[in-house]
DNA sequence: ACCGGCCTGTTTTTT
DNA sequence: ACAGGCCGGT
């Protein structure tokens, strides 16, 4: 051992300085370690800080590595994400491509906005789900950099597609405003396409190292590969048992493929799991095996046994949630762990409104990563649209979300009008209006009332008199202050009492960011928009909180107690996952991704009837839970119940029920791809239905004697 | 042409 | 439960 308590690999690992390096990397095998340690090799070997990137998945993974690199060494080194890289270098560079270097970032609200408008302007009506399926054939082109100006025609990429597809492109170059994807796409196109600029970047950054590697889609990996082209001293580290993005591109062939992508490359494989205790990591290892897609590959834990993996069978949502948080109590007071070594994960973000109420009610301090996050908030994202409006005053996104703060009479109709009137004139939103109100007679067929153009008159001053203030560089949070001020944004938010109070302390706290961003960064409000636009979660509360998280946001994290919740068949594998192998081999992944985040206890949970979509409805075991074998596994309930089991439910069947109705039973045996199902009736005494079922039957089964047992 | 009220589908997962 | 879409009233 040596002073960074490396084993043999992680060691081997650090000290190939140069050349391409391939590092796989088991759950809690102590990747990050080393990766920071190699970091701190490079610098101790005296390259400087600025000649090594590291790039990392999350931007709390990055935060927590540049910490730990600056804790040792005390130097900074750049740590981020791959979309942050991105903003980084077109901030640049981009001008070589022939945009502006002050282009404002679009979430995905704002795009499919726009991409709304482009089907309004072609004139083609959009069916319902359509737009998301479209924005989601458009991201998965950008991911895989196709040539925009030359897409092939497929049975997806229609004629019609393709001509969103290129007026989307176009409208967001004319706003300003780049998407999520852009950000990858046109790094990689930058780079394929100017050699001296992609040259520059790789004699800036000849050291690049990339954690989660199984993560990266096609645009990643063309940027990971060219700018390590020249140097070639490329260390990527990942597992591909954790690959749980294919939804946005990600390809874990990429890991694999290492080898015959960079020659010469070094493999290190890490197998020592020093984070769980074995039957944790027995049991998640036993999970993972059911999937065919995968290289076999042995995690082995260094610890003792530990505790067997509790599991649940609540009979409602409300009372797992009640479950879990007697069990954080009681654990907080007896193995004496602090609030913020516990976690709770989830599939879905909704599922963790259930928590939250009991959390409050019990005083028990939590934070939420993801879901509705800060800058997703109306309030927030109405004064980030101005903002960006002073920036691009052609950006009718920002402009229409604008417009009607206060009232100003602008209807859906009269947008549309001056979305026609910008695309035909091509002119900015702003200089059309004050065309229009200097001259309205030389607009055929587009008469407002008086009303309005005093309004518009009025919006236009006072968004003028903001500009004012920008283009003399005037403090961010001054300008957002003026602009509450002036566009009367209080009372605005006064039209929703209930709302108000809260929203308005979101809003002190975004002009309480801007002013301390401005204080710690150079720059000015692009760059202030872009921070805000990348950070997802931003994690400045140091409290001592228990975190609720969903499964993909858990990845990379470790917790002495995890809680994984609502282990159901539709939710945990999700419905639409279910489709093909490989969706549900992903969402296997992510169960193992869960299961190896805990330390010393894991507790996993599943309910008979659970409330979605304002109903209760029944569910079923997920699968994943039958696949981890009895031996790590002790069943627990909730509460002394009754006994709902009826002895001769037992025949043939294992032993407990799946679901509990008033005067039923149900019991699921999966046989084969589907499953029997028995309705028992315990106020009859008799079996009522046993029918072959592929899971989703079942519910309308019940429903039915569910109502006639109810009569 | 705008506004407000009712109805309906809707929720994976993230940068 | 809730936001967004549609329709009917002003």
């Amino acid at each position: 051992m040596n002073k960074y308590n490396l084993n043999e690999f992680q060691q081997q690992a650090v000290d190939q300085i140069e050349g391409p390096i391939l590092v796989i990397a088991g759950a809690g095998s102590g990747k990050t370690r080393v990766i920071v340690c190699k970091i701190i090799k490079l610098l101790e070997i005296g390259i400087i800080p600025e000649n090594i990137l590291a790039v990392t998945f999350t931007n709390k993974a990055a935060s927590e590595m540049s910490n730990r690199v600056k804790e040792s060494t005390n130097e900074n080194v750049l740590t981020t994400t791959f979309h942050a890289l991105g903003a980084r270098i077109l901030r640049e560079s981009i001008h070589h491509l022939d945009y502006s270097n002050n282009f404002t970032i679009y979430d995905e609200e704002d795009s499919l906005k726009l991409l709304k408008d482009c089907y309004k302007i072609l004139n083609i009506k959009d069916e319902k789900g359509n737009l998301k399926k479209t924005k989601y054939l458009i991201s998965n082109a950008k991911n895989d950099l196709v040539d925009i100006n030359n897409i092939k025609f497929d049975y997806s990429f229609t004629k019609t597609k393709i001509d969103i597809f290129h007026l989307y492109q176009k409208k967001l170059k004319e706003y300003n405003a780049l998407d999520f994807d852009d950000l990858l796409y046109l790094t990689a196109n930058l780079f394929q396409k100017k050699e001296e600029i992609l040259n520059m970047y790789q004699d800036r950054w000849p050291f690049l190292l990339i954690d989660e590697y199984q993560d990266t889609n096609f645009s990643q990996y063309t940027i990971a590969k060219l700018l390590s082209k020249k140097n070639k001293n490329i260390c990527v580290v990942g597992d591909p048992d954790q690959s749980i993005y294919s939804f946005r591109g990600a390809r874990y062939q990429n890991i694999l493929n290492f080898e015959n992508d960079f020659s010469n490359a070094k493999v290190v494989k890490l197998t020592i799991n020093y984070r769980s205790t074995k039957n944790i990591l027995d049991a998640a290892n036993f999970l993972i095996k059911n999937n065919s897609n995968r290289l076999e590959k042995d995690l082995v834990s260094n610890l003792n046994d530990g505790e067997n993996i509790k599991v649940l069978n609540a009979k409602t949502d409300t009372e797992e949630a009640k479950f879990v948080i007697n069990k954080i109590l009681k654990h907080k007071k007896e193995n004496n762990i602090s609030l913020d070594n516990i976690a709770i994960f989830y599939r879905t973000n909704f599922q963790s409104r259930i928590f939250e109420d009991y959390l409050i009610n019990e005083n028990i301090p939590y934070v939420i990563y993801g879901g509705l996050s800060f800058y997703q908030r109306k309030e927030i994202k109405d004064i980030l649209a101005f903002l960006k409006l002073l920036i691009t005053k052609k950006d009718f996104i920002s402009f229409s979300r604008t417009i009607n703060i206060p009232k100003r009479g602008i209807g859906k109709q009269t947008l549309l009008k001056l979305l026609f009137f910008t695309e035909k004139e091509n002119i900015s939103i702003i200089n059309l209006i004050e065309k229009y109100l200097e001259n309205p007679s030389d607009f055929k067929d587009f008469k407002l009332s008086s009303r309005q153009k005093d309004n518009l008159k009025d919006y236009i001053h006072k968004l003028k008199e903001i500009k004012e203030l920008y283009n003399q560089k005037i403090d961010i949070s001054k300008i957002i202050l003026k602009m509450i001020d002036t566009m009367n944004y209080n009372s605005y938010l006064k039209e929703d009492p209930i709302s108000y109070e809260n929203r308005k302390e979101n809003v002190k706290e975004l002009i309480s960011k801007a002013s301390l961003w401005q204080k710690e960064n150079e720059g000015y409000l692009d760059e202030f928009l872009q921070n805000l636009n990348l950070m997802s979660n931003v994690d400045t509360k140091n409290e001592k909180c228990i975190k609720l998280m969903s499964l993909h946001n858990s990845k990379g994290l470790e917790f002495d107690l995890v809680f994984m919740v609502g282990l159901e068949e539709d939710l945990f594998p999700h419905i639409n996952s279910k489709n093909t192998l490989d969706a549900v081999e992903e969402e296997r992944r992510l169960c193992y991704v869960g299961i190896t985040r805990a330390k010393k206890y894991l507790y996993i949970s599943h309910c008979q009837t659970r409330y979605i979509f304002g109903s209760s409805k029944f569910c079923i075991k997920s699968r994943f839970l039958k696949e981890l074998p009895e031996k790590f596994i002790e069943k627990v309930s909730a509460t002394m119940q009754e006994n709902y089991f009826d002895p001769s439910m037992n025949e043939g069947i294992d032993n407990d029920f799946d679901m509990y109705y008033p005067g039923l039973m149900v019991k699921h045996k999966t046989f084969g791809e589907g499953m029997v199902t028995k309705v028992y009736s315990t106020s009859l005494g008799e079996t009522l239905d046993i029918v072959f079922d592929d899971g989703d039957i079942t519910r309308s089964i019940v429903t039915k004697y569910a109502k006639l047992s109810m009569v």
